[in-house]
DNA sequence: CGGCATCCTTACAGATACTG
DNA sequence: CAGTATCTGTAAGGATGCCG
């Protein structure tokens, strides 16, 4: 029941999910490119999201030692264990879709 | 992509899965007693939260002949198919929490 | 009993500009 | 490039009171 609450709170916010399907997607990926991928996210939305991704040990952070700097995001192992849970939501809002918007 | 933000859409607010989750263990339950079971929820976010979960056809709202009126909510069929998710998601909150806040 | 109306406070989030 | 700082509007949500 309060487990129910943890997983959401971990994937609150308006772009975690897109944030997590770009890094998934692409295995690795900068700043610029889920600034990119997720369409109308800020980057100070996306510097948010990101920094509580990573508070909760989903994606990982690597600073590059290029000039200027790059950084580079994945996933964590944990975080992939999230990947079983968003291909459920996206079989049901599929099928929800379907019952509200009509087919 | 999209099909998983339609679902987080029909779960968003604070309460609805504390909401689905006591009406689905009771079978029947009404305003008032959701209204105990779901700790810290106020009457107008109840009502709120009730009324869009109606409107995405998860709950059934019934209204009783009795005097003063008795409201009864139950899952609808479509509701029902959201147990997998919230068993899911029960699951990987709890592996979740052992991870953030350690064992 | 089961809400709705009102008021009020805070959290969320966009736009813009700036920094190492 | 990868963010931070600030400023601002909106909306979520709590408290309270009223009504059929």
């Amino acid at each position: 029941m309060r487990s129910v609450q943890d997983a959401m709170d971990a994937l609150n916010g308006k772009w975690k999910i897109a944030i997590i399907s770009s890094i998934c997607c692409y295995g690795k990926r900068r700043f610029t490119d889920i600034l990119n991928d997720v369409e109308g996210v800020s980057n100070r939305m996306l510097s948010k999201e990101l920094k509580e991704l990573e508070i909760n040990q989903l994606i990982k952070r690597t600073v590059l030692n290029t000039q200027p700097i790059t950084v580079e995001y994945e996933l964590t192992e944990h975080g992939n264990t999230l990947q079983a849970i968003i291909t459920e939501l996206s079989d049901w809002g599929i099928v929800h879709r379907k019952k509200i918007v009509g087919k």
